[in-house]
DNA sequence: CCAACCATGTAAGCTGTTACATGATTGA
DNA sequence: TCAATCATGTAACAGCTTACATGGTTGG
């Protein structure tokens, strides 16, 4: 079952700590969170599809009587498949964010592991992107770029060095310690 | 007339160089162009509703007949509106790839003023919002931040840094000489 | 001659956007 | 009491993705 960042991020969401729709809503609106937007003409539709595969469900606080939106063990599970996948070259080439998605969300399942295999593979892939983007600009096209093209290629490159050296940094507090 | 990234860089490519439909679809397969995909199903569309528009043609060569797609004067002239805006927090924060295929296609204006002011403005944006992530951290909702969450965050924090040294860089590039 | 590539399109379906709509609660 | 915020939705529409479909050209 493939599902959308949206989707898979409310999922997330709702596993951290249930929250009523409107709840989460705002989380979007005051969170730097991968920017999702957050109107109610995107979030309760997803809801509601989501509800309907079973992946989230309505409860109530013992207490009051507010409405909020829980994770299903089948939604739990839904989002652990998709959060032990490895980056691929492709998502770090279109879409990184989706991929910073993924590791903030890893904190659900409370493995280093995982999260370290995921940073090496994350590791990996920006590095192979680096590799093609460095060899495009080598190449007979990229020769060929005017100052602005290059100097956008130079943004791209900066970017993706900047995930590098962060990925670095971030690996080690993943680390098992060798016995 | 507000169009999608996609029909921006459409148009940019054509002014660019007038190119057939399939030409168009190759820039965005083989080079690292925002990643606009680049299937027909959404090239071609887009080619026909920018046809129907009046802001691009289809022409032939002299003398090949091969048929290819040129912008009009309209569609020069809603480029170039889109092109000299400058840019918004809410761009930088949630779309800073737009601000770059705006860069990219300033070329086809040619004049470094504009360039200028457009990356003053850019800059000026990405400091703004960076200024806004480091409150943010600082911030309840920023404390509260999980191991995970604030290394996301700090990803985040160096990309939009990386933006800033870059158009540090870039920005002299366009500084007109002073008399 | 056949595979690869040039070249252009259409149709179904899903997502998300914008805008509209409604009503309850709460704090100044 | 009145504005703001809580809270949830719907409807129209635009856009992109995937998949299907077709046919020409060219080089090995």
């Amino acid at each position: 079952m493939k599902l959308t960042p949206l989707s898979y991020a409310l999922i997330g969401l709702a596993i951290a700590e249930p929250r009523s729709g409107y709840a989460l809503r705002k989380v979007f609106e005051t969170t730097p969170l991968g920017s999702y937007s957050s109107s109610p003409g995107s979030i309760y539709p997803a809801l509601a599809k989501l509800v309907a595969l079973d992946l989230l469900k309505k409860s109530s606080t013992l207490d009051s009587n507010k409405m909020q939106f829980e994770a299903t063990s089948t939604g739990r599970a839904i989002l652990k498949n998709w959060l032990i996948q490895s980056v691929s070259l492709d998502t770090v080439a279109s879409e990184v964010e989706i991929a910073l998605l993924q590791f903030a969300f890893l904190e659900t399942l409370d493995d280093p592991i995982i999260t370290y295999a995921f940073l090496v593979s994350f590791e990996q892939a920006v590095s192979q992107h680096l590799k093609n983007l460095y060899t495009f600009t080598q190449s007979a096209d990229g020769q060929k770029l005017s100052t602005h093209g290059r100097l956008a290629m130079e943004n791209g490159i900066a970017g993706y060095e900047g995930h590098l050296t962060w990925v670095k940094h971030a690996l080690p507090m993943f680390a098992t310690p060798t016995k």
